[in-house]
RNA sequence: GCGGAUGUAGCUCAAUGGCAGAGCACCUGACUGUGGCUCAGGUGGUUGUGGGUUCGAGACCCAUCAUCCGCCCCA
């Protein structure tokens, strides 16, 4: 039973023991490695805002409910980030004259959101956000998909695990239209289609009917849905899916008509990313275009496109499909040990010396039996242990052991570094 | 906000209402200058918390807290 004084953390936060920050991190290289890979600039913002930042959007109970709030000092409502996109609006506004477009940003970084937690859910968690400002075209469009193909690819998350699903809100509202669905409907029918997966298909029709469609249009919805050559009838797409061609992530891509994504402010291609054989059904990543990116904080109208990725469903995607490199515990490839009390400040010197050679290298901090050192050595999976004994000090000498395969050696100290080089490079091929 | 499940050693889990246990981990020793493997021994518990029923509760009842799974939601 864990200690009853322990404080408890905050429910849905997260903590990251160096084995879960080894996987954060991987998450975060990969990340980096994609955005850069098509010449992306880092950048961020506040992770607190002023709560209208967010009311000015939505304006409804999700900010009050799905966010965290409070007051501050003076009394200001201070939200901890949910989203980025917002600030995002306001940093561009902010400098629009003298940004330079297209604009192409990329982040990663901490986001709250008040949700009871649940698998691939959390009320803390790490988020990619990329977008491309300035540029209104389906070949930019693809060029989004394009990044998250390659983040896929990079992660190891084949085309027969992971796809990306596209489709695109101005082919569904000239479909809509065509069946006679009036725009004010065009909302509700939206978030019915995202919601069909997931729903009894009978009651998915009473739903249908119930928003005030009748059996023919009902009836043509349902063909618009079971339609994968629908895209065909769209010049965006079709354009879109040759420059998915050309930019080598065609394979990654499939139309998808059910695709809608609840946000109001996507206005052309939608996407979502996801695992086709694991447990989690939640989606991996999605965004897609939005048009009047600055209309709520008085900046000029610019176009955009762009997607998020949580780190909690990749992650455990990830951990299933066993794409996780081994965690290392120890940095320090390799441990000074401490002989006695006598030696010990010779054992440091050697590790500083190693150090200075460019090497991490671990010192054990005080004077032990050896095989409790060696033992600890093991546990941290270091490769080499070095031991400076009287013997050794006496005829300036060091004895190195290859825990890989149990043999040492006593080395003369100008030849330590050759020595534990060799045993490292070996034990690197053997991973 | 709603529903379901689970809380026992550091971890994974046992224990018909009748002495709280096992495996792993940890510590010590076999092995006073060498990790893993083996063997022997040992430490470790207010059974989530608070009440109740009972001669007797880890088990049954009520409440509460926490976690997990799902619904709702998902900017």
């Amino acid at each position: 039973m864990a200690n009853k004084a322990l404080i408890q953390k905050i429910k849905g936060a997260r903590e990251f023991y160096p084995e879960q920050m080894a996987l954060r991190n991987f998450i975060y290289e990969k990340v980096r490695r994609a955005s850069r890979a098509f010449g992306y600039q880092e950048w961020d913002a506040p992770f607190i805002e002023p709560i209208e930042l967010y009311a000015a959007k939505s304006g409804e109970e999700l900010v009050k409910k799905q966010s965290f709030t409070f007051n501050d000092r003076d009394g200001e409502f201070v939200t901890l980030r949910p989203e980025l996109t917002p600030s995002l609006a306001r940093m561009i506004a902010a400098k629009q004259g003298e940004l330079t477009f297209p604009l192409r940003w990329w982040s990663f970084g901490p986001f709250w959101r008040y949700e009871s937690p649940q698998k691939g859910r959390s009320r803390e968690f790490f988020q990619w956000n990329i977008d491309m400002l300035g540029t209104d075209s389906p070949e930019a469009d693809a060029e989004l998909i394009a990044v998250g193909a390659e983040f896929l690819r990079s992660a190891g998350l084949k085309p027969d695990r992971a796809v990306i699903y596209v489709n695109n809100r101005r082919l569904m509202d000239a479909e809509f239209d065509a069946l006679g669905i009036p725009p004010e409907k065009r909302l509700d029918v939206s978030n019915l289609v995202d919601r069909r997966t997931k729903m009894d298909p009978a009651k998915w029709d009473e739903n249908a009917l119930g928003l005030g469609l009748d059996q023919k249009q009902l009836g043509g919805l349902k063909d618009i849905l079971g339609n994968f050559d629908l895209w065909k009838k769209s010049d965006e797409l079709t354009r879109l899916f040759s420059a998915l061609e050309a930019l080598g992530a065609r394979e990654y891509v499939k139309f998808d008509p059910n695709i809608m994504r609840g946000l109001l402010y996507y206005t052309g291609t939608v996407f979502e990313a996801f695992d086709t054989t694991g447990s989690v059904r939640r989606a991996i990543f999605g965004g897609g275009r939005y048009d009047n990116l600055l209309a709520d904080v008085g900046g000029q109208p610019l176009s955009g496109v762009g997607f998020a990725m949580g780190d909690v469903v990749i992650g455990i995607i990830l951990q299933e499909a066993g794409l996780v490199p081994e965690f290392e515990p120890s940095p320090a490839q390799a441990l000074v040990t401490v002989f006695d009390e006598k030696l010990w400040m010779q054992s440091y010197a050697l590790a500083a010396e190693l150090r200075r050679a460019g090497m991490n290298a671990m010192v054990y901090p005080e004077p032990a039996k050896l095989p409790k050192q060696f033992k600890f050595a093991d546990r941290m999976k270091m490769k080499a242990v070095l031991v400076l004994g009287p013997d050794e000090a006496e005829k300036g000498l060091v004895v190195v052991k290859n825990l890989g395969t149990s043999e040492q050696e006593q080395v003369k100290r100008e030849a330590l570094l050759s020595s534990l080089q060799k045993i490292l490079a070996f034990n690197v091929k053997q991973d």
